[in-house]
DNA sequence: GTGATATACGTGCATATACACGCATCAGTA
DNA sequence: TACTGATGCGTGTATATGCACGTATATCAC
């Protein structure tokens, strides 16, 4: 016999990043048929309902750091599901588009999330999902405070 | 202004996700005076409660591919902290245990992750601890079914 | 206009994660 | 004994994650 399935840790933050990466198992999974991971589909679905906008907002509205994001931007743009354009005004500025390609990926993977996010709602309870929304929100707040506090340095 | 705290996002995979990376700062962060990540930490401290043993079974034991854990080992293996031995018997296992440096590490690094611990339990509260608990256990057992259902193919 | 500060962007590096393979060995069986 | 399936292990490949650093440009104060 071996063993199948071990106690929760007592870390809180292995306890997270176990329910991390055993969710991320179930959408790659649902997902297998487009040949997308949810972080890929994550991010094509964001381009795709924003409308085009910079690397740096797109990191901040996925709570993602900017060079992370600028990684997987590298392969969603090789497969040609966006486009990386500079902007007119600020030439810093790049500015991230779907394509249409990207829009027909989205289309197709969408009912394929979809199932795994009804699996999901239907194991857990819709009490659950509730307060993993609160979870999310209460850890980034805290987290903001604890690691970005080299902004009142009080001179 | 900037976005300060987006909100959620529908999608439970990308939350949970979002949580697992916030926690992970703080842990990080908390961690950072013995230059040790929490993913380190986690593993050294297991290896260092369980005693020798070999990487499938910490691998088991942490619900971690077998595969990253080996990976995972080699920083680990590179600051002297464990070693890994061939293993009389079976000579195809090896077991890994922890060094004398590798304790005096763990005893240095506990009260830190006690302080990043401290901290979740204070701004969370336990009930959502003890819903975290429930949740990583929930996921896992829907993911094991999911994901592993290659057992029965009733021939 | 000049200088300080903030912002946008990319890369190098290190680590984390997991799937697909292949190799060696053990254990049960014909 | 030879075959077969199960098990233990490592590597190749791809992606994810974030910090440190450097470069370019905008913006504000003077």
């Amino acid at each position: 016999m071996k063993t199948p399935n071990p106690n929760p840790s007592v870390c809180s933050c292995v306890n997270l990043r176990r329910a991390s990466r055993a969710i991320t198992r179930i959408y790659d999974k649902a997902l297998e048929p487009v040949d997308l991971k949810i972080t890929q589909y994550s991010v094509l679905a964001n381009v795709a309902r924003s409308g085009p906008l910079s690397s740096s907002n797109l990191a901040r509205i996925l709570r993602l750091d900017r060079t992370t994001l600028v990684r997987n931007l590298k392969s969603l743009q090789a497969a040609g599901f966006i486009e990386d354009h500079p902007e007119a005004g600020d030439p810093r500025e790049r500015a991230i588009r779907i394509t249409e390609a990207g829009h027909l990926m989205v289309d197709k993977a969408r009912p394929l999330w979809g199932l795994a996010q009804r699996q999901i709602e239907d194991h857990l309870g819709s009490a659950a999902l509730n307060q993993l929304t609160t979870l999310v929100t209460s850890l980034e707040t805290l987290s903001d405070h604890l690691v970005l506090n080299h902004l009142e340095e009080s001179p």
